[in-house]
DNA sequence: CTGTTAGCGCCTTCAA
DNA sequence: TTGAAGGCGCTAACAG
């Protein structure tokens, strides 16, 4: 293939050794001269170094992988954003894979992929790991951390948002606003983020001491369709006068269904969604939403990977806030 | 780090060389009982090939790369998918890497990185090589394939839609339907593929011996903004009874500002847009797309960057067709 | 400041 | 069918 640090040497009339410092910017460790030479030589040559080689000598990566469970999951774009400012900022490379949809077996590959690439760290964007790879990810001895996503009993370290406080912000925002009969919308209950947003529902829906119908909750998976099909449920005469949609793909659905309803969103009904990701505002009407920091996790998440301490690691919660637009309204 | 197949060879009592055969599944060179007794005891040691030391001494990987524009191509998913798809079926693994829009330099980041790590070949999806790298990317002597972007002169070798097609497809499905006012909306016209959209647009035009006007072809960059801008300019009271979006976000756009405008779509004016992806479904009115076949163009992308013979590769067009939906109707 | 030497973990002849 | 030996391209002591 292309030129190796040897011909460079031969070319610039020094040792391998001297193209090496001076290539690896071990400053210090040449002179001006030497130095000058080398780069001339380097470039006639195209030269191109061979990662693999310096990988499997100095056994440390200067990429990080990032490891994401979709290509549907809409908000990871800004995740990647904050990964990538932060990577950029301390010259690392990030690499990204995909690892589908609750897959066991794609999301070993990714992982095997990256573990025997010995990458410096790990960021697992909502991925919900399968137990069974559970071994292989602590066993790689490789920094890892997951983002936008809670486990119980501090099974791995994550930074997230407070799923917990979501509901229960979403839901006080709409009680404040006079609604009492409020719908909790298209979440997957049986995910852990799930059932948190929902606990935080109900602790709001309780503190005011409200009360509610199993009817009013949907299951579902936080996509478009589940939206749809939630509203589908509430039906046309619904007595809801809110809902609290799982995202903002669901929010969507059920705007589109309550419209074929001739359900008008926000006079008949209000909506909020969980994301705040730009589908909130290109809709109409634009989507009032809790919206979640993505950006700043996955800024907070290369710097806690690359802080080390994983593994004393504690909970840290990225901040949400409500976002006011025309979905939303006051009731009575 | 972990164990190599040295530790290996040492538990199992055969030589290093054995461990490498079984491991790298070498049959006929090994007998069935070696092969046993290496497996138990890599797997005992927990044993992760180092990727970087056999890539160092085969000189191939296994992997390819894709680079990707940046995290708002929201159309890169499909082709991702499409992919990865093949990948899976040949047993390669695919890392992909952001390199922003328009950045000489975080091109030339994202292309060392692959080049480094001598890919087995890479994918460029739409982007717009700046010159400076052309160099890099060919003496890099990886084979590589750009997708859903075209090369004036064979500059590179591509997998994409046919754009002159697209514009005069877009073009001709409105004039059937009675337009004789068309706009033509937030494309980028430094770009070679807005270039050629607009060429089709206009050839539409002329065959049909429509007139056109300067002020229906409104530049831009194929973003939400570009399409709110360009509805702005055809103003409240614009001649224009049809016009076409050069994305589907673009196209949202215009449908808000419209919508702003109190100008009805599709009865005061048709939208017709380039892409259809998932968001021509959500909004509403859904929008008339000129859909492009963007899964295809990464299956074909990876079967012709795999098959060789891309020096002699002569352009591939994927296919496009219109798919109706209710922004556009009759006019007259 | 620079050259020499010795591997990193693995694959691959060559011989046995 | 297996083992021994050499080397991929590079870095990291260790001398000088």
């Amino acid at each position: 293939m292309g030129a190796t640090i040897k011909d460079i040497a031969e070319l610039a009339g020094v040792s391998p050794a001297t193209v090496s410092r001076v290539l690896s910017g071990q400053s210090d460790f040449y002179s001006e001269k030497t130095a000058r030479r080398v780069h001339r030589a380097a470039k006639k040559l195209g030269y191109q170094k061979n990662t693999s080689a310096v990988e499997l000598v100095t056994k440390t990566s200067k990429t990080i992988a990032v490891i994401v469970s979709s290509t549907q999951t809409n908000f990871a774009d800004q995740i990647i954003d904050g990964i990538q400012e932060q990577a950029m900022q301390k010259d690392l490379n990030v690499i990204i894979l995909y690892a589908g949809e609750k897959n066991a077996k794609l999301q070993k590959r990714a992982l095997e992929t990256v573990i025997e690439r010995s990458v410096l760290g790990i960021l697992l964007v909502a991925i919900d790991l399968d137990p069974s790879n559970d071994n292989l990810l602590r066993s790689a001895n490789i920094p890892f951390l997951f983002l936008s996503i809670c486990f119980r009993n501090h099974r791995f370290p994550f930074i997230s948002s407070d799923d917990f406080k979501i509901g229960y912000q979403a839901t006080t925002y709409l009680i404040e606003k006079g609604h009492v009969k409020i719908g909790f919308a298209a979440a997957d209950l049986e995910s852990f983020t799930g059932q948190l947003r929902l606990a935080g529902y109900r602790r709001a829906m309780d503190e005011y001491q409200l009360p509610t119908s199993p009817d009013w909750v949907s299951d579902g998976d936080f996509a478009y369709e589940d939206g749809v099909l939630a509203m589908k449920q509430y039906g046309e005469e619904t007595q809801l006068t809110a809902v609290i949609a799982s995202s903002d793909l669901a929010a969507i659905g059920i705007l589109n269904q309550a419209q074929a309803f001739n359900v008008k969103v926000p006079n008949d009904l209000s909506v909020v969604s969980i994301d705040g990701t730009y589908l909130c505002n290109i809709v109409r009407p634009r989507i009032t939403s809790v919206t979640q920091s993505f950006r700043e996790m996955g800024i907070k998440g290369m710097q806690t990977l690359l802080g080390g301490k994983l593994d004393q690691f504690d909970l840290l919660y990225t901040g949400i806030g409500i976002t006011e637009r025309e979905s939303a309204k006051s009731h009575g």
